[in-house]
DNA sequence: CATCGAATGTAGCGTTGCTAGATTTACTAA
DNA sequence: TTAGTAAATCTAGCAACGCTACATTCGATG
């Protein structure tokens, strides 16, 4: 078996060129691959970013394809390019919001030093539900939820419901029960707000029940 | 001034047969009228078990007003005959549900005797929401739900929370609070149950759990 | 039987999510 | 520099949607 340099013999001097050359234009590619993974991600924020923008000040039904790719000025096949569908356009939106409220209960469980760390968490998930109320409803209205342990389930969603699992961690024989009761008890008052069938007006009170009735011991 | 007897005047025997024959007509004007109310709400009826059936089985994105005008083999005018719009369908369905479900928490309130009424009403919620998750969906996916004190929200709703109200009635001096925080702990089992969140399996002690913080004295 | 209003259907508008194919752009290599 | 190629992007269109103006049919009435 004959070797390369047996088959193509070339003189050194130009096999060193070739290599610069090669070494040269290989490194302006990855430069250019990183821009272009740079320009991808930016429009990705974009279309995120303006979906969360339209859903929270017209709601949802306003989000179309069409006037996301309005909104970042391509046609609508790019926003496919990036999400295979509209649907997959809100689960990027709801991934976000779990990521978002799970670093803002984690801030709230941290932060508190004395007091009761138990309504600082459900003041800060309150809070969250009722200032972006849009995204708070994407986030639990998508239908193609994974079951929450799954090995599919986003680790967004996994660091958000361990902030609140945390919390309760060893209180109890049963402390993964008080802290799936104490989630959907939040919630709750978060949906039932948002929809309109709880009054704001009471929502401190309900808290302060909340907390009593989650603070041990009892 | 002439009378009427006056200006027109006929003999009594004309007059006396215009009156029965003015009777009859009537009275079969009454019987057409009403046939045709009842067939109204027939129609009525067929378009919110369709739409539910449908729901239930498909989910309510293949719920169209095309899919129901078909169904009931009619066309699509029709159903904007009785229902201003797809909406006004969905909402239809949805006030059945609260019918529905206020009915099962009053008989599961009442038929408890000894034993603990918390419990039953508790599993006769969550039994509900379960075996009808489209149903349970669209009652609270709505969002041109009014406030649920408002004197323009539908008395099946009102009926519906009044059971779970008379639950803690005069147990606390914040039992309209408990119960508010009892309905939302409900609402968010029942819906971080349909959304795969929380897994079937432990759903009997998620009750037990629930029903040990809602059951007085403390 | 003729009439006239209510009931119902036909057909179409504008918008939606989505996509095939044309076209342009950006990079590579002679 | 220039030709060629692959990736990126747009144009244009499909089927289905909610909804409605208008035509048509039907049925009660005089």
């Amino acid at each position: 078996m004959r070797s390369i340099r047996e088959k193509f013999h070339h003189p050194p001097l130009i096999l060193a060129a070739l290599y610069f050359l090669s070494m040269a234009t290989t490194l302006a590619a990855n430069r250019i691959a990183e821009r272009k993974l740079r320009d991808r991600q930016v429009r990705r924020a974009q279309i995120i970013s303006a979906a969360r923008r339209i859903a929270e000040l017209e709601g949802w039904s306003n989000v179309t394809v069409r006037r996301l790719s309005d909104e970042i000025s391509y046609s609508q096949p790019v926003l496919y390019a990036h999400f295979g569908s509209r649907e997959g356009i809100l689960t990027a939106v709801a991934i976000e919001g779990f990521q978002e409220i799970g670093l803002a209960l984690e801030k709230a469980r941290k932060r508190v030093k004395r007091g009761n760390t138990v309504e600082a968490v459900a003041a800060a998930y309150l809070e969250f539900a009722a200032s972006s109320p849009a995204l708070y409803e994407v986030m639990f209205s998508l239908s193609l939820s994974v079951p929450f342990d799954d090995a599919a389930t986003p680790p967004e969603m996994r660091f958000a419901f361990s902030q609140l699992l945390e919390l309760f961690q060893g209180q109890s024989s049963k402390s993964g029960i008080i802290s799936e009761l104490f989630w959907a008890s939040l919630h709750g008052i978060a949906e039932l707000t948002r929809t309109k069938r709880f009054p704001r007006s009471r929502q401190k009170e309900r808290v302060r029940a909340l907390v009593e009735f989650f603070t041990f011991p009892r």
